[in-house]
DNA sequence: CTTGACATAGAACACCCGTTCATGGTATAA
DNA sequence: TTATACCATGAACGGGTGTTCTATGTCAAG
């Protein structure tokens, strides 16, 4: 099933069927595909396919030309790129800015992601991380941190917390544990903190963290 | 260019062709068209096509089986996307793997990324972070990074360094200082690091750092 | 009515494409 | 060694597929 187990030569197969799709919009021939990786014989490329299929990382359509489909690529037509709304910035002293679905998509700045970054797509939005409050996280003043809205979360998940005592808002790993709520910093050098569960109000869920230099 | 402006039947065949192309994730042969809206003749579906081609709502690569592409999908969106080798690991204890220019482009994994978060296009890598031998530059494991090739930086710049008195791969920002070089930690609470700058060997220019959840 | 642009049908052609078969090489295990 | 699974090669077969040519019909303009 993993990649792993795969030879090379099919792994540079199915990399090619991937980029060969996305370049032209329909997924190449079996000729094509021995053309661009110099395979002479048909049967060779047929008979990887036919592992690649077993290892449930592609569907074949037989006796159909370019029968091919990546089965871990987006079903929907919609484009391997989301818009993302910014709707803000996110400090140590504010609270999270709410996610308003009704505004038009124009009212904010949006940030463009490929699926390779952010798999989800429902009530994503993204935050400008301001000051260097969230260092134990390792987020930094400028990243951006991209989030799912929920109020309830797994244990492990990183979320973004608004902690009603200190006044605070933060990103760590919650784990609750009985009658209180351990928060793991990202940073496994760090020491966890410990909040009664009232006191802690999950804004959402950390889907991303990404910082652009320059 | 309009929808208006075209029969009916010239709409059928572009419903359809989108439809296909959801349901198959390929697009359909001129026969296949043909049976699905009871046109008997290829030459039709041909005919049509082309004038579907004329006002722009297809694409087509001549002499290709199933060489349509239903343009309307977000072009820029395409446009705007770069494929980013992801080259291998990057590790305390191992050098940079060196960027093969001339290898295939099948050889590897590659990472999609948009303008927004990479703005440069040449020369550029992606690496996988393993151990957290890096967290003072505020990069975990599993994070991915990704750097522009080059052997000098200007001061201030993000780069991926290797020491090599310390046999060491790290990530900071530098500044060449006289006869030494310093090293600064992106995180700012943590100290500087002073080398010789014949000790220093950069291998690139940090352009992003992308830290996916999950 | 004649003309010409547009739309459709049907058939034929040459090449494309998935499939299959026979063959052989290379490991690993008995 | 033999057996077996795995992987690769080249060639051939039959049907799929885009293209092109001829013929026909429709409709508005001259």
């Amino acid at each position: 099933m993993a990649l792993s187990e795969l030879s090379e030569r099919q792994r540079s197969i199915y990399r090619f069927i991937k980029q060969f799709y996305r370049e032209h919009g329909y997924p190449p021939t079996i000729r094509e595909i021995g053309n661009a990786l110099n395979i002479s014989s048909t049967s060779v490329v047929n008979y990887n396919l036919n592992r690649l299929e077993e290892a449930g990382l592609i569907e074949r359509h037989r006796e159909v030309s370019r029968g091919l489909r990546i089965v871990d690529e987006r079903q929907d037509g919609a484009g391997a790129v989301i818009a993302v709304p910014l709707l803000g910035t996110i400090a140590a002293g504010e609270p999270i800015p709410v996610l308003d679905e009704s505004s038009s998509p124009y009212s904010h700045d949006v940030i463009q992601l490929t699926r390779d970054i952010c798999k989800e797509t429902e009530g994503i939005y993204a935050l400008r991380v301001k000051g260097n409050s969230m260092i134990d996280a390792l987020v930094n003043d400028g990243d951006i941190v991209i989030v799912r809205h929920q109020e309830t979360a797994r244990n492990g998940e990183m979320v973004a917390v608004w902690l009603k005592d200190r006044e605070e808002t933060t990103l760590k790993r919650i784990f609750i544990e009985g009658d209180r709520v351990r928060l793991q910093p990202a940073n496994p050098t760090m020491k966890p903190i410990y909040v009664a569960p009232e006191d802690v109000q999950i804004q959402g869920k950390v889907i991303a963290v990404v910082r652009s230099l320059n």
